[in-house]
DNA sequence: GCCGTTTTCGGCCCGACTGTTTTCAGTCG
C-alpha cells in the first residue's frame, strides 16, 4: 500500500469522525497523521516492517495499532465500521478542489448521489441541469464552480504541475537579475519551495523589498518577457512570460520584509510548529508578524476589539530577528520542512553548549574540490550513451571551477559486443590515451582519476573481466536495466555489485527520474549499513532530473554514518555546472562537509579511492 | 488521538478567501 493510499484511508476517517460530530481534535490527528505519512518520501509500510512507525510525528499508539493491523491484515475492521456511518459515495469527492467533507455529504444526500463508481459524473451532470443552485446553501456561483472544479480535478488526474527545481530557477532567476535593474529594488528573494531548493516546484514566487512598491511593479509587468498580465495590484503581481510559466510578485516594504520573507518560504509545517511555539510563549505569529497574545479580548468578536490592536504587532526587517524573538537561531531554508530544525535551532543556555545537538553547518558549493563522475567522448564502444566533450575541454572547465581532481568514469565497453580480451584491451588503450593528454596538457593542475561506470548486472556480477582492473584506479557502480526486481533481490544485487574492492561508489542509488520513473525498491537501512562497514560511497547524483540520493535519504544515510560524494554525472564538459544543484539535496539532508567526501583535498580522497 | 524546555493532563496554528449570508461556515495554504 503505498503511502498516497494510507494517507487517503486516514482522511476518509477523519472526514466521517466531522460528519458525524467526532471531537475535534481527534480529527485533526488523524488530519495531521495523514499529512505526516503523505509527506514521508519513506513507504510507511517499510517503517512498518522495521518497527519504527512512532518516528513519524503524529502517529501514536492507537492509529499505530490500526495501522499494523491494516499491514496485517490488508484492513482495519474499526476503519470499516466506521466508513459504513456515511455514504460512500462522499470519498470521491474529496479528492476535488473546494470539496470538503461538508460540502461533499449535503450534495450526495440532496442529490441522492449513492453510486461511488460514477458520483463525480453524477454531480457534473446536476450541476450542468441546474439542480445544486437550489440546494439550501449554494447558488448559481457555486454551481458553475463545482463545474469548473470537476474539470480541472479530471484533467489535473492526468498531468503533473509541478517542474524542476533546475528549469524553475533558470526561469526565475532571469526575473530576478531584471528586477535588480530597477534602482529601487533593495532586495529580490525566492519564495517556497523554490527558496527551499525543493526537488520539483510548484508555483515560482518572488519576493522584493522596496520604498517603491509602484515603481517595482511597473517595471515587473514590463518586463519585455512578459506575454500576459493576469493580475497587478498595490502589493504585487501576476503575469506569464513567454515561455508560458506564472510568477507571482510580492513587494513589501524594507521594515516587514523578513515578516513576509520568513512567511511566504514556508514549508507550512515548518510555520505551523513556529507558531506553536509562539503561542507556548505567550506570543501569536502570523503572515504579519508576531504580537502579544491578549486574552482579555479573545472571546469578544472580531469587529468589537480594538482598532488598535494591529499597532502591537512586531515586524522584522531580516529573518534572523524573527527567529531571534522565538528563542531561535536562523535557520537555512533548505531545513524549514518541520523535520526537527526548529529543535535543533532552540538557542541553548552556555550550560547546554555541546550537550545537545544544535543545527548542522551545511556542506556549500565553495566545498566541493573534484567532481568523480564524467564521461568523455573517448569511444570505449560503451553500453550505454558516451559523452560528448573531449577530454581536454573537461580538464579546461575543471581548472575553471577550482577543482583539485576529477574522474572519468564512462560507461563500460557493452558486453555483448565484446569478448573478455577486447575489453581489456580497449580498457588498456583508454588509459594511455588519458595519460597522454594529461602530459601534454602540463598546464592544468587539476589530478585524474581514471575510473569507470560499471552495470551490476541483474544477478550482481560486474561486466569486466578481471584483468581489466588493474587499468583502473576504482570504479562507480550502478543499475541500468531490470529495474523491477523485488526489494531483497535488488539489494543483493546492489550489495553484490559493490562488492568488488575497486568498487566505491554507488551511482544514482533510486534510479528515480523526476516526472518519469520511480525508483526501484531498495532496503535502503540494509544497504546502509553493508556501506558504512565496507566504506563505500553513495552517490549524490546532481542532475536536475535525477537528484539522486533523494534528500531524505540524504539524511537517513547520515545518520547511519554512511559517507556521500556529490556527482554531476556529466556527459557534456558544461554539466559540470550543475554541481549546485547537488549541493542543495546534501544541504535539504543535513549533510556538513565531513559527510561528503568531495570536500576532501587531493591526497585524503586519493588514499580513500585506493583503499 | 497526539504530545511534552511551563504539562503524563489539558491543551491542540493563523488568517484569507468565497459564497451565502446579515454574522458565518467551509475550505485552503
Amino acid at each position: 500500500m503505498t503511502n498516497q493510499e494510507v494517507a487517503k484511508l486516514l482522511r476518509n476517517v477523519a472526514a466521517v469522525y466531522l460528519l458525524t460530530g467526532e471531537n475535534r481534535f481527534k480529527i485533526i490527528a488523524y488530519e495531521k497523521a495523514a499529512d505526516s505519512i503523505q509527506n514521508s518520501p519513506v513507504e510507511i509500510q517499510d517503517l512498518w516492517r522495521e518497527g519504527k512507525l512512532s518516528s513519524l510525528s503524529g502517529l501514536g499508539p492507537a492509529i499505530n495499532s490500526h495501522l499494523d493491523e491494516l499491514f496485517r491484515k490488508g484492513e482495519v475492521k474499526h476503519f470499516k465500521r466506521v466508513l459504513k456511518r456515511v455514504s460512500e459515495s462522499i470519498f470521491p469527492l474529496l479528492d476535488i478542489p473546494g470539496f470538503g467533507p461538508k460540502k461533499a455529504s449535503k450534495l450526495v444526500s440532496e442529490l441522492k448521489l449513492k453510486e461511488a463508481k460514477t458520483v463525480v459524473d453524477s454531480l457534473l451532470k446536476a450541476a450542468k441541469q441546474g439542480r445544486i443552485a437550489v440546494v439550501e446553501g449554494f447558488g448559481t456561483k457555486s454551481q458553475e464552480d463545482i463545474i469548473e472544479a470537476i474539470k480541472r480535478f479530471k484533467k489535473g488526474q492526468i498531468k503533473e504541475n509541478r517542474i524542476l527545481l533546475s528549469s524553475a530557477w533558470n526561469t526565475a532567476d532571469e526575473v530576478i537579475q531584471y528586477l535588480k535593474e530597477f534602482k529601487g529594488v533593495l532586495d529580490v528573494q525566492p519564495l517556497g519551495s523554490l527558496r527551499r531548493k525543493v526537488a520539483t516546484i510548484g508555483d515560482i514566487d518572488i519576493a522584493v523589498a522596496t520604498n517603491d512598491p509602484e515603481g517595482v511593479i511597473n517595471w515587473f509587468v514590463k518586463n519585455p518577457k512578459v506575454n500576459k498580465i493576469i493580475d497587478q495590484g498595490q502589493s504585487g503581481a501576476t503575469v506569464i512570460l513567454e515561455n508560458g510559466r506564472q510568477i507571482d510578485l510580492r513587494v513589501q516594504i524594507p521594515e516587514r520584509f523578513g515578516t513576509m520573507l520568513q512567511y511566504f518560504t514556508g514549508s507550512k509545517n515548518h510555520n505551523i510548529r513556529l507558531r506553536e511555539l509562539a503561542l507556548k510563549k505567550g506570543l501569536s505569529l502570523s503572515e504579519y508578524g508576531i504580537k502579544p497574545i491578549d486574552n482579555s479580548q479573545k472571546s469578544r468578536p472580531k469587529a468589537d476589539r480594538p482598532q488598535d490592536e494591529k499597532l502591537k504587532i512586531h515586524e522584522y526587517a531580516r529573518e534572523k530577528e524573527l527567529y531571534q524573538a522565538l528563542g531561535l537561531s536562523w535557520i537555512p531554508p533548505e531545513l524549514r520542512e518541520d523535520s526537527g530544525e526548529i529543535e535543533a535551532a532552540l538557542l541553548r543556555q552556555p550550560a547546554d553548549q555541546g550537550k545537545l545537538p544544535g543545527l548542522p553547518k551545511l556542506v556549500e558549493l565553495k566545498d566541493i574540490k573534484g567532481d568523480l563522475h564524467l564521461h568523455t567522448s573517448y569511444n570505449l564502444e560503451p553500453s550505454h550513451d558516451l559523452g560528448t566533450s573531449p577530454l581536454e575541454d573537461i580538464l579546461n572547465l575543471a581548472t575553471d571551477l577550482g577543482y583539485e581532481y576529477i574522474g572519468l568514469s564512462d560507461h563500460n565497453p557493452s558486453y555483448s559486443n565484446h569478448s573478455e580480451s577486447q575489453i581489456v584491451n580497449i580498457l588498456m588503450q583508454r588509459r594511455q590515451k588519458y595519460e597522454q593528454i594529461l602530459e601534454s596538457t602540463k598546464s592544468t593542475r587539476v589530478n585524474l582519476f581514471i575510473m569507470l561506470e560499471v552495470d551490476i548486472l541483474p544477478d550482481g556480477q560486474l561486466p569486466i573481466p578481471d584483468k581489466a582492473f588493474s587499468y583502473l584506479d576504482a570504479i562507480i557502480v550502478s543499475i541500468h536495466s531490470s529495474f523491477h526486481l523485488d526489494r531483497e533481490a535488488m539489494t543483493k544485487r546492489v550489495i553484490k555489485g559493490l562488492y568488488h574492492p575497486k568498487a566505491k561508489i554507488l551511482a544514482h542509488p533510486s534510479g528515480r527520474l523526476l516526472g518519469q520513473r520511480q525508483g526501484y525498491e531498495v532496503e535502503w537501512s540494509k544497504l546502509f549499513n553493508f556501506c558504512r562497514t565496507n566504506n563505500k560511497a553513495i552517490e549524490i547524483n546532481a542532475h536536475p532530473v535525477r537528484l539522486d540520493l533523494p534528500d531524505i535519504l540524504v539524511r537517513q544515510a547520515i545518520e547511519a554514518k554512511v559517507k556521500l560524494i556529490i556527482n554531476t554525472d556529466s556527459h557534456k564538459a558544461t554539466d559540470m555546472n550543475l554541481m549546485p544543484y547537488g549541493v542543495y539535496v546534501a544541504q535539504r539532508g543535513w549533510s556538513t562537509n565531513n559527510d561528503i567526501l568531495n570536500t576532501l583535498p587531493y591526497n585524503k580522497i586519493k588514499e580513500w579511492l585506493f583503499n
